[in-house]
DNA sequence: AAATTTCTTTGACATACATCAAATATTCTT
DNA sequence: AAGAATATTTGATGTATGTCAAAGAAATTT
């Protein structure tokens, strides 16, 4: 990013970054119904978000980990409107949104940068959206698997081994499933060869096969 | 809003919206893969957005009314990744996204709104998510009832009387329920006279009942 | 290290919704 | 206006996933 800086807007981008607060595992970074004043940057740990019913139904939104963005939710009515939970002991760097803006003003590249972040999050719930109304628990798994590898490993990762933070029951909130139909499906993919489950460590044996599930070729 | 802006402000804003594009029942305004260039502002009409799976099967992600904003599913890869299509004739502002940011950079009031549109838009999708994740046929429908006389009814109509306009098979698909299912549920809740249903014409007898429906009471 | 709690797996059975099918109603086309 | 195509309703039946239950594994607490 640092292209056509000078030394006083470089000054001023590093500040909007300069706050950090930990959050320990199990810990809330903000809840349901908190004041809106910040964006946060992940720099280490693992979250997730989530809604709750009247009724104490919980659904996940998302998993999110170090470099993603969270908070987008209270944005627009000065509140939050889901909860963020670190899923193990996490580090966030504080963006408080007007400096966002402020900032956003003046350079173009991180206007443009917001925007994209934005939108992203809305092209990915779509695609949760196709994945709770359309497809069954096995292409849910598997897209759940390959898209948490594929995030892993453009973070330096391995493409083939993950341990996951979160439990079954977590899982099958985000997937619309419950918890023993996620522990099913991953038996079936180990019985077939396709993975290898040790309880949270996953080792994905065929991707191939599981992008198949995810995406089944249409046979003529 | 023409608070604070002096007549050329006006001027140049009026500009962003002057524009205007009309969509023919059925028509596409854009489609997945198209180029981004403009966010549309729906001056009168109706659309849906919807996105395919490879093998074809559809999801639809939104029904869009007058005053709302389609396209910011571009915003991040410069292509847009779902489909509009307009469920009657329909006529929007076409508003060039380097425009809406360059005005937005000059207009601490207009990048708000922006922002706020783009967080509505995540925090509507959380909302579908969890309807998708955890609630059942009913409880769906009611909450898609509901939402739509408040809309319709903060447009300035009836708050107990609507005409749908999609089908069965598109508030499924939006619902993540088959047509019948829909078509069902429909008369369930006109046999139990919470609503009076002819095709696409449906009068809300008993708002409470549907509320209760979509978040019911926990009772001890 | 033992005790407790939490998480995961697996089996037996239940159910909400899907699928298949056919009859009507409505809208569009010629 | 007649005919064709599309949309809706309703019934009979099937199935993927949920629910309930219990045992085993792992993590946490004392």
């Amino acid at each position: 990013m640092p292209v056509g800086f000078n030394t006083d807007d470089l000054m001023r981008l590093d500040e909007l970054v300069a706050t950090r607060k930990k959050v320990k595992q199990g810990g809330l970074l903000f809840s349901e119904g908190d004041a809106f004043t910040s964006l946060y940057a992940i720099r280490t740990g693992f979250f997730k978000t989530c809604v709750t019913s009247e009724d104490g139904r919980e659904q996940v939104t998302g998993f999110q980990m170090a470099g993603e963005i969270i908070g987008l939710d209270g944005i627009v009515s000065d509140f939050h409107s889901c909860n963020a939970i670190a899923l193990e002991d996490a580090e966030v760097c504080v963006m408080p949104f007007v400096n966002v803006e402020e900032l956003s003003r003046e350079f173009p590249v991180l206007q443009r940068h917001v925007h994209k972040i934005m939108s992203r999050e809305i092209v990915r719930e779509n695609g949760i959206m196709m994945l709770l109304g359309n497809m069954r628990a096995e292409e849910r798994l598997a897209a759940f698997l390959l898209n948490l590898v594929q995030r892993l490993h453009a973070r330096g990762f391995s493409q083939s081994e993950l341990i996951l933070r979160m439990t079954r029951e977590e899982i099958g909130s985000y997937l619309g499933l419950k918890l023993e139909t996620v522990s099913r499906t991953f038996s079936k993919f180990s019985e077939e060869g396709i993975i290898e489950v040790k309880q949270r460590y996953v080792h994905i044996i065929d991707p191939e096969a599981l992008k198949k599930i995810f995406n089944p070729q249409v046979c003529y």
